[in-house]
DNA sequence: AAATATCACTCAAACGTTTTCGTGTTGAAA
DNA sequence: TTTCAACACGAAAACGTTTGAGTGATATTT
């Protein structure tokens, strides 16, 4: 086994300086031709490579990238993680994951081990239990230090950093305004509850869209699902729930859910009962998964470009390390939804 | 901004040395306690944290594993990263996340990136492409510089590491022993092409099941998908080609599938042919991941305990790093797969 | 011949830690 | 009074790298 050589062992080796040897391979003008060959090969041939570590703790920059997500088994998340992967990769940046688990603990755990030098900047999206705490000291304290911070997705407004949102209100508008147009006359609404700030948003396109065309929101067709029944575990009582929905408002003819999950346990709900999509009812989801791309009947839904705010989140971050801008003035960056049709829809 | 405070800095402030500080903070009895007292107050007030990155170098371990898999946006793959994750964090550890893409170069290339420091040791499943091209000279050169390496899912045998897979051979026997003993009396396959370590063992274990039956296998019940046509983008080529096999061969009332998108796109070309499942046609899929519960009907399937795959190989890695056993022994870890029946058998 | 430029290198500091080995000051034992 | 622990702390090396400043030796200019 032949550990890795360094400088001070080729040094040795060739019997010069570890000036000589590291300015030889940099090419520099000030070390004689020979000697630098001779030094090249010598590394080419021990397969000499620089110690990050080292070079980390010389330049005060390490090239990597800090991410904290609620969850990494989530199509979503996986998406935003391969679109900064790619941007980090082209940059020359590594990307270091840290799970929050949508833990407010567990994002403070996460974020204090990497912001001991191990990464020169952050990219997340906030747990759901931090939403719920509004506690986001950890955040204030790292910008503090100056570590930059790039926030996705879920994102809190009075952090002073760079945003990478997806114009939640608006795409719903355009997933209900659809259901209108297409005949609805009752569109139900299976949403979270509104401390999940997409959540929210949501639901607030969701009852714009209905006021703009004079008709009044029934608050019985909005049905806003506790925490722990999305979870995959609690399908049934989920279910059940949407049930409910369903026979206490059998007038409903439209429904438009907050995630995938929602929207396809409102088919299968709907299948169940006998009504059938997309003719008696029509859904429509957020998120385009692999879920609703592959359901029966196939899902209509809004199309997040989960990579494309990956790669955005990745840039501006990596934008504001190279510059070495510490101005105060941070972007937010709304991407555009996108309806996509499919068979749950007329 | 009050940036990150360092030994020196609180030495300098605190008129005493670098080291005095050092100890101090790590309770030192060489320190008197009035000292200490002061010195841990003062670090307390600024926060201070030892920087990774100086610990880093100077013991020589990171206390970070490099994780590489061919990509990320995988129920099975992203369900490993938890598994490892959990457990890496629990023993201090962090993980760094490199995407193949299922390309051999750049499954090198990221080696590369993390092998020069930043990492201890390596997760990874190999790439596609690294299996086609029998080209394993980067997992050696790991290897050999003192780098341990855990393999999982797509192994290479004659590379010596500790590896964790599932029995794909069993798994595949159990599917296809449940189809026939459900009463099929032709079973299709739909699988990938040899190369790929799993697909060749999943297609064995269709075999021998058969063979154990004393059943031939026909090979025109056999569909072996080509590369390109696995990718969401090509969904169409591969239902035309799944298709065809029911129309080649309509006496087809089974089909054990080696992955899930072959699986659904089975179950959505039968229904469109008008053959009822279960009734009709049985399906068994392979890997327990959201497509399968969330399908109509759903998908019984083969389940490969993803997340304690990847919990297993951070246990093997990390306890080869801190035992730092030099020794040749290494070892393999079977997991059993698991039938999970739902509505697509009988 | 003296001054100076050029070359080809080496030294040493710096990044932030930990840790071994001093070292000067006490107080007590001899 | 001398000797010697015990105490409380500092100096310096080490991890691996880069880089500005320094240093002899030649070669060139005046």
């Amino acid at each position: 086994m032949k550990r890795k050589v360094t400088l001070k062992q080729i040094a040795k080796e060739l019997d010069v300086s570890i000036s000589t040897v590291s300015k030889a391979l940099r090419n520099s003008k000030e070390i004689g031709e020979d000697t630098r060959e001779k030094v090249q090969a010598f590394a080419k041939l021990y397969n000499y490579k620089p110690n990050n570590i080292a070079l980390s703790l010389k330049n005060k920059k390490t090239k990597t990238i800090g991410i904290i997500i609620p969850e990494i088994v989530h199509h979503f998340f996986s998406m935003v993680i391969r679109g900064i992967e790619v941007v980090a990769n082209q940059r020359g940046y590594n990307v270091i994951v840290g799970l929050s688990n949508e833990s407010f603990d567990k994002e403070v755990i996460n974020m204090e081990m990497l912001a001991n030098g191990s990464i020169d900047g952050f990219i997340l999206s906030i747990s759901k239990e931090t939403q719920l705490k509004q506690d986001f000291h950890h955040f204030h304290e790292t910008i503090n230090q100056g570590m930059p911070i790039v926030m996705f997705d879920r994102v809190v407004n009075d952090v002073k950093c760079d945003k990478v949102i997806v114009d939640d209100f608006k795409g719903s508008k355009k997933a209900v305004s659809k259901l209108l147009e297409n005949g609805c006359k009752n569109v139900g609404l299976i949403t979270t509850m509104d401390y999940v700030s997409v959540g929210k948003l949501r639901t607030q396109g969701y009852l714009e869209s209905l006021e703009d065309r004079g008709i009044q929101p029934k608050s019985e067709l909005i049905l806003k699902v506790v925490e722990e029944l999305d979870s995959e575990d609690h399908l049934e009582d989920l279910e059940a729930e949407v049930e409910q929905l369903f026979i206490n408002n059998p007038e409903i003819d439209g429904v438009f859910a907050v995630n995938e999950l929602y929207a396809l346990t409102a088919m299968k709900v709907a299948k169940k009962m006998g009504k059938s999509i997309p003719e008696e009812l029509q859904v429509i989801g957020f998120t385009d998964g692999v879920l609703s791309k592959h359901a029966t009947p196939s899902l209509s839904t809004i199309k997040q470009h989960a990579e494309e705010m990956g790669a955005k989140s990745a840039e501006l971050l990596i934008d504001r390390l190279e510059l070495e801008k510490e101005d105060d003035r941070y972007e937010t960056v709304v991407l555009e939804t996108e309806l996509i049709l499919r068979e749950s829809t007329k």
